[in-house]
DNA sequence: TTTTGATTGTTATGATCATAACGATTGGCA
DNA sequence: TGCCAATCGTTATGATCATAACAATCAAAA
């Protein structure tokens, strides 16, 4: 039996600090978004969209025209990695490319026609998808969650 | 400018609800996820081991042999994934497998001693990637988002 | 003007993930 | 006993991730 901390028992037995993996934040994050990726996928999984590729093209309907490094920043990846969701949306005619003129290292990222208007289409049901992920919270909760998940990430 | 209600304006206008890709728990979830594998890799990335391999061998020293389908799920990992965790720690010696004499479709897998000597090493090191990586939240807040990812992981 | 440093994007490598389809084994049940 | 559903592990496919090394482009400084 585990024990953290003693008061006059042997003095020199050296406390080992408690690990259980279900304590590890790193654990307990991941678990946390499979959930909240699987809920998406179930929802808009029909499209074949993924969640990281859904934050691609939301990001582009939000902002516009953007180069892709940028848009990789603004959505958390690497430039090796928006450069393939890019590709793979590109691949889908859901966006498309065009190198600055004024900048020949930038590729400029924007959505088609038919990009904008699957984006249009999905934006209310990932709404819904965020709010069932967290049905069980209530509005307090909620906001606190945000607060420190959001300290963490930005930390 | 995007309003979510109005008094008396045009009635009929519809009002989209406000989509804010920050507002979706699924990207706080991974930037946060983001955030505390690396401050894991940060400390013992020099061993080569990712946050999952580390997930992997913690659990089994806690548990003890165990059949690689339930470590799977005690770890949160699909099948074919803690499979190819498995092979990975097993090409380099820090964990073995057996088949089960008393059931042919499971396979046992268990720590080596040096893979033993190698968590018991990590175990306080991932105790402090924790605290860092929660270093900007005081004991209640720890406690509340504990709480709270919990009730989304298990939901 | 030339050089130097920073930024952008690519390539390569390897690890994580989910999913589906499949064979082998087991255990219960008719 | 013989069948059958469930469980376990594997294979295959494709998408996410991080990292390192690299070329091209740009910008600022010498």
């Amino acid at each position: 039996m585990p024990r953290t901390s003693t008061k006059g028992a042997a003095a020199a037995a050296r406390v080992e600090p408690a690990y259980r993996l279900e304590d590890q934040v790193g654990f307990l994050l991941r678990r946390a978004y499979q959930r909240a990726s699987s809920n998406l996928v179930e929802r808009i999984g029909q499209y074949d969209l993924t969640a990281p590729q859904f934050a691609t093209l939301a990001r582009i309907h939000e902002r516009g025209t953007l180069s892709q490094n940028l848009l990789g920043r603004l959505v958390a990846m690497e430039p090796a990695n928006i450069r393939d969701v890019v590709l793979r949306l590109k691949k889908r005619r859901l966006v498309m490319t065009q190198r600055d003129p004024d900048d020949g290292r930038l590729i400029l990222v924007s959505l088609t026609p038919s990009g904008t208007s699957l984006v249009s289409e999905l934006l209310p049901i990932e709404i819904e998808c965020t709010a069932k992920t967290l049905a069980g919270l209530n509005a307090n909760e909620k906001r606190l969650l945000y607060e420190l998940l959001g300290r963490l990430a930005d930390s």
